[in-house]
DNA sequence: TCTCAGTTTAGAATAATTCTAAAGTATTGA
DNA sequence: TCAATACTTTAGAATTATTCTAAACTGAGA
């Protein structure tokens, strides 16, 4: 798994032995949702664990990098997601599960203009579940 | 304002001093977006304040009997929305400031099916922002 | 008026996240 | 290879919005 370390150069991002390891979980191809509570019990099983702060670190060091997607669905945690296509969500408050919606099962036919003196940085639709 | 009395009553909430001077505040006419901190510091400059603790209950009482619309766009704070009908929002990350969109101005053409056994609650499309 | 379920409240508790500053490490240039 | 240095990691403290608790208070019906 050299890719990791890739990515990281290529990001101006030393490969550290943390960074390496984060990444490569990350970024084995799989899309997946993770938390920094999710991702450092995830990691904690490794040989060489990885610090709290470290994973909060790297999961914002990627997102400015562009490798993750940052998700605010919630106030009591953070959602980053590793598919960092156009792409949006369905979310169950209850179970604090975040779903995928494939990018061709939404169209959105009429987006309004952005303020005076703003731009649209990004699109989020949410799609909020119930039982 | 004799509306707010009805207004509680008509969801079973009884009238006290705090409800009534909070929704008179809140059910104005005009449409607002308050967070519980933003509401505090409001009316604390009436004669008569209300807790920190009955602004987060009423809030969360008025959200239950979709009075107000909450809004988590924002990990470190909630919005709540008077705007009730059926809306979107833009926000701007860096200021943190919510701005209603008109409902005729967003078109959503093509929507997913909900996954097994769920129902969909709420759509919800925020626009974010930047300079 | 009396009673009591519903309400308010101060302050403590919670929990995700950020901060701090000290120790550790990858990289560069010689 | 090695030293110097800038970048990283880390434990633990700090922060902060929100929730909880339990005691005091109050509106509404009898």
């Amino acid at each position: 798994m050299q890719k990791t370390k890739e990515i990281l150069r290529a990001n101006h991002l030393r490969p550290t032995k943390q960074r390496v390891l984060i990444g490569n979980f990350l970024f084995d191809g799989v899309d997946k949702h993770v938390t920094a509570e999710s991702l450092f019990k995830k990691l904690s099983n490794e040989q060489r664990g990885v610090s709290l702060a470290t994973v909060y670190n790297t999961l914002h060091e990627f997102c400015k990098k562009e490798l993750l997607n940052k998700i605010t669905i919630d106030t009591d945690k953070v959602y980053f997601d590793t598919n960092i296509s156009l792409h949006h969500h369905f979310f169950s408050d209850k179970e604090k599960i975040l779903l995928d919606i494939k990018s061709q099962d939404v169209k959105i036919s009429s987006m309004p203009n952005a303020p005076k003196g703003k731009k649209i940085k990004k699109v989020e639709l949410i799609i909020h579940l119930e039982d």
